[in-house]
DNA sequence: GACCAGGGTTAGA
DNA sequence: TCTAACCATGGT
C-alpha cells in the first residue's frame, strides 16, 4: 500500500461509528466512478450494491473489508466492516490505498483547462466530468491485469483475472459477500506454466506472468524502485526490459499503477474504437494522426485515453461537434 | 466461420 | 530500424 506523503488524504476517522472520512475534490464525481466499476459483472475484487462499493484491503497482515460511500459533496465514507482495526496506521494505510484507486489527490484543474476548448476533448470533459483515473495501486496485479488482457477482449480478460484471483488470491467472506484479494507474486512461486494454461491463459502470457511473479518476489521489480528511478521514462525503460511487456503493457502500468498522467498507450484498441466511433469513421484512425490528436494534450494523455475509454461505456458519449475535427475518411 | 480483441516476440529484410 | 508471421483463445 503506497504511504507517499503527498498522496495521504485529507481524512479523520471517528471513534463512535468507526467510519473513516475522505474529503473529495471539487472535481470528483462518485457516479462516474461507480459507472467504470460496475463497467463487468465479471469483476471479482470489489462490487457495488445500492451505490456502495465493497472491496477487501490489506493493511499490515490485516485483511479489511470495506465499504466506501458518498453521503454528500466533498466527502467519502470508509467503513470497516468488521470493526475498524486497532492499528491507526492500518487505518491510514486504508484511507490512502482508498486515495489513491481512486485518484483524489490530483489537480485535474490543467487538463480541464486543456479539454475547455478542444473540439474532441472538450464535451469529454464536461461530460464526463469528475471522472478520474480508477487506479490499480499494486503492481503484480496491475501488471498481470495488462499481460492478461494482450489481445483478447475484455470479457475474457476479465474471466482470466477472476480464475487468476480464485485460484491462488485470499478469500475472505463477510456478512453474505465474498472478497477476494489479488494474490502476490510470491502466492505464485509454486505455480506452473502448464498450471495457468489449464485457467486457460496463453503459454506465453503464463510465461510472462511467472517471469513477473519471480522478479517481485524476489525484490528485484518494485513499484517502490520504479518510482524511485528518477522518471517515468527510466521506469518505462526497465518496464520494456522485462519479457512479455512491450509499449502498450508499459504505458497501462504506468497509467494505472504509477499514475504518470502522461502515460499514453497509443497502440490500444479500445482508445483507437473510441476515436473511430467519435471521429465518425469507418476505420480506426492511423497512428500518425492519434499522434496529432494528442498533441494538444500533452502531459495528460493518460486522462485524455480514460475519458476516451469513457465514451465507450453503454451510457454512451456526449455529443461532439464535427465542426473543427478532421474530415471523415473512408 | 470470419473477424476482432485494452499486444508481444521473433525472424527476416 | 522496420515489417510480417506467428502466437493462442474467447466473444460476437
Amino acid at each position: 500500500m503506497t504511504t507517499r506523503q503527498k498522496d495521504t488524504p485529507v481524512f479523520s476517522f471517528d471513534e463512535n461509528t468507526g467510519i473513516a472520512q475522505i474529503e473529495t475534490p471539487a472535481a470528483f464525481s462518485y457516479a462516474e466512478t461507480l459507472l467504470y466499476l460496475t463497467r463487468s459483472p465479471l469483476e471479482c475484487l470489489h462490487s457495488v450494491e445500492n451505490g456502495r462499493i465493497y472491496k477487501l484491503l490489506e493493511a499490515g497482515k490485516e485483511l479489511l473489508p470495506v465499504e466506501i460511500s458518498n453521503p454528500g459533496p466533498g466527502r467519502l465514507h470508509l467503513r470497516f466492516m468488521q470493526g475498524p482495526p486497532a492499528d491507526p496506521d492500518a487505518i491510514r494505510e486504508a484511507a490512502a490505498y482508498t486515495a489513491e484507486w481512486l485518484d483524489l489527490a490530483r489537480d485535474m484543474t490543467p487538463f480541464y483547462a486543456t479539454a475547455q476548448s478542444d473540439p474532441l476533448l472538450g464535451p469529454l470533459a464536461s461530460g464526463y466530468y469528475g471522472l478520474r483515473i480508477i487506479g490499480v495501486p499494486h503492481l503484480f496485479e496491475a501488471l498481470c491485469w495488462a499481460i492478461a488482457g494482450q489481445q483478447i477482449n475484455l470479457t475474457f480478460a476479465y474471466t482470466l483475472k477472476r480464475r487468476l484471483v480464485e485460484n491462488y488470491g485470499k478469500k475472505l467472506v463477510w456478512e453474505g459477500r465474498t472478497y477476494w484479494l489479488f494474490p502476490k507474486p510470491g502466492d505464485l512461486a509454486d505455480v506452473t506454466v502448464e498450471e495457468l494454461r489449464q485457467l486457460q491463459f496463453t503459454g506465453k502470457k503464463a510465461e510472462y506472468i511467472l517471469h513477473v511473479a519471480g522478479l517481485m518476489d524476489s525484490g528485484a521489480l518494485s513499484k517502490e524502485a520504479l518510482l524511485a528511478s528518477g522518471s517515468y521514462e527510466a521506469a518505462e525503460r526497465t518496464l520494456l526490459a522485462i519479457r512479455g511487456i512491450g509499449p502498450w503493457t508499459a504505458h497501462y502500468v504506468l497509467m494505472r499503477c504509477l499514475r504518470n498522467p502522461a502515460a499514453f498507450p497509443i497502440g490500444d484498441a479500445g482508445l483507437h474504437n473510441a476515436l473511430k466511433q467519435l471521429l465518425h469513421r469507418t476505420q480506426k484512425p492511423a497512428l500518425e494522426e492519434i499522434r496529432q490528436l494528442f498533441a494538444p494534450w500533452r502531459g495528460w494523455e493518460a486522462y485524455a485515453v480514460f475519458y476516451l475509454w469513457r465514451s465507450l461505456l453503454p451510457e454512451g458519449s456526449p455529443a461532439i461537434q464535427t465542426a473543427g475535427l478532421p474530415d471523415a475518411r473512408t
